[in-house]
DNA sequence: TTCTCAACTTACTTACAGGTAAGTATAAGG
DNA sequence: CCTTATACTTACCTGTAAGTAAGTTGAGAA
């Protein structure tokens, strides 16, 4: 069998992209970036990625191994759903304390019309996915009388959502004072009390 | 008395380069992106804006006085509070549907560090006001019985800004399809029911 | 009429971005 | 030992970004 040479270049690349891409946004990071402070040229990372799509996409399935294995506990199906909430809090504040509050959707959405149709679909897929997650945590959380909330479960779980969007935007500019009021005032909403 | 010359290039760079701040962000845009469509050369900004810098702090000015205008009917204090809100909202959907999903903090915010702290301190001044307005509407509507929520009236408005911010970044990637749901859930999180 | 100044244009420069083609070192396979 | 593939490097290229310095033009002031 063909052993592979002990290169972890390519690994080391989808690293250091990843991190410029969510503090920096996708164009707010050049092939210079990652190839020196690794001490190899931009031509390796184009011998990896021939272009620029290809290693966003790299960055995309990145982030979805990322957010699978960060999310995996508290998103579980069957779990209650304050704790998968708590979770999702938790898990951004994690990232904004690591200097990453631009997630993946927000890092791709001002160059969204750059970008090609399969990480369009790739992205919105995966909206799509969240939307669906967080809707049944909703659905778990009314029929358990863990959550008192009007409306229906799905816009409930889309508002929620943007509005940690819109909360990871802010923690950038303002800095993470408002991102605890806003966690607050969504259990409130959902008529958490204790 | 210097008559001044009937040149309106000044204010025609401010207008373009707004437009594609708002619609592809800080880096979204290039001085050949003004000058070619004005039918002027590169040079002719750097008249009127030495750097780049400048035209942003211009163009945060210019989007003070937009705002300031296209706001003042429904911002203004002792109005009902519904109408406020609605009014929000309805200013909201506009931008988005003049292709402006991208809102100045949230064009600033991908490029933030680039920034110089005059313009950070304009920004973040910006995001007080309005937060203090909403603030406000969220008290009066509380006094005069329209709304009905639980928790302090500035996380409430907090987390509605923050819930518009994300609305406007997912309406980017994924339609105004969301953004209704989201209006609609706010209404419903406020106690309004007709 | 001449002077001056605002509002440009022309003609550059430097830096950097993404990308490519051709060459090279190394190690494993046959 | 020779071949082949991998994982690069060297040395380019094109395009574009921001910015600058010096020259031009036209209108009003002195």
């Amino acid at each position: 069998m063909t052993v592979k040479a002990a290169t972890n270049t390519r690994e080391e690349i989808i690293d250091r992209a990843f991190q410029l891409m969510l503090q920096r946004g996708l164009n707010g990071f050049s092939y210079r970036d990652i190839s020196e402070p690794m001490g190899v040229k931009n031509a390796a990372i184009h011998y990896h990625f021939p272009n620029k799509m290809d290693l966003i996409k790299a960055l995309i399935d990145e982030n979805h191994r990322v957010l699978r294995r960060s999310t995996s506990e508290f998103m579980a199906y069957g779990g209650a759903a304050r704790v998968q909430l708590e979770g999702l809090f938790a898990f951004t504040l994690n990232q904004c304390n690591c200097g990453r509050p631009i997630c993946m959707v927000g890092a791709l959405a001002i160059d969204y019309d750059e970008l090609d149709e399969e990480i369009k679909k790739a992205n919105n897929s995966f909206m799509k996915d969240s939307v669906k997650w967080l809707t049944r945590v909703m659905e778990l959380g009314r029929e358990q009388k863990e959550f008192d909330f009007n409306g229906d479960p799905m816009s409930k779980a889309v508002s929620i959502l943007a509005m940690i969007q819109g909360a990871r935007q802010m923690a950038r500019v303002h800095g993470l004072d408002y991102l605890e009021n806003i966690f607050a005032q969504i259990r409130i909403d959902l008529g958490i009390t204790e």
